[in-house]
DNA sequence: ACCCTACATATCGACACCCTATATATAAGA
DNA sequence: TCTTATATATAGGGTGTCGATATGTAGGGT
């Protein structure tokens, strides 16, 4: 089997990445938005810093997962983010083995006390 | 509600500890034990290298969630850890923790491809 | 006209953490 | 004797997040 090891830091670094791909799906968007929109659908509990935010998208782009394209709204410039196909695909295997890491790991750890509110 | 933000390396790192207090609670044991227990309970998914373990240790001992005391085996040293009382309390409470962000991380990813193959 | 806030992107330095490598020391097996 | 396994510890390097700072546009308040 190729069992890939766990990485804590690969691990991070890519839930910040999934949560950047995931947001893309439905539409593309510039990073200001997509910080405010990640934000607002994981109910205020995933929040990107600006000094984060912008490196993981240059990285992503990088990595060809991403493509940003310049756009001028008035005098205003935004670099509009789309997911890639390699991007799209990167996203459902990534899931798919977050999902399972989260899994086996939960399995190491104690099961919930089933406690009344 | 006391809602607290995502950290992401608090998180990573919480995951590490989490799996050195989850492998104290059936028995105290010393550090390589539990880099070997770990490993081998996760089917060798997760694996603590010796720099790492080690600091860890000492760290989740100055918080006091776990509590060494120093043995010897024949001419051989161990420092033998055991849960404390805290350590467990955290361990439970962030094992929810844990399992809370990830139920709405998921919530925000792609659903599994029901699939091919 | 001026200021402050919001929008929008970018980068640097500080800090924290993991990982590799190295160090020390005992015990067992080749 | 040499190597491997047991057992702990730390220093150095690399990487990523975070806070601060920078630049510039647009709009509302006074």
């Amino acid at each position: 089997m190729g069992e890939k090891e766990f990485d804590v830091q690969g691990f991070a670094r890519g839930i910040h990445e999934l949560l950047v791909l995931s947001t893309l799906q439905a539409e593309k968007k510039h990073g200001y938005q997509i910080g405010i929109d990640v934000e607002a659908e994981s109910d205020g509990l995933f929040c990107f810093r600006h000094g984060t935010l912008y490196p993981i998208l240059h990285r992503l782009e990088g990595d060809g997962l991403v493509r940003g394209a310049w756009s001028r709204d008035g005098g205003r410039r935004k670099k509009i983010y789309a997911l890639t196909a390699a991007g799209r695909r990167h996203l459902t295997g990534e899931t798919g083995r977050v999902q399972e890491i989260v899994t086996r790991l939960m399995r190491l750890l104690p099961p919930p006390t089933e406690a009344p509110a």
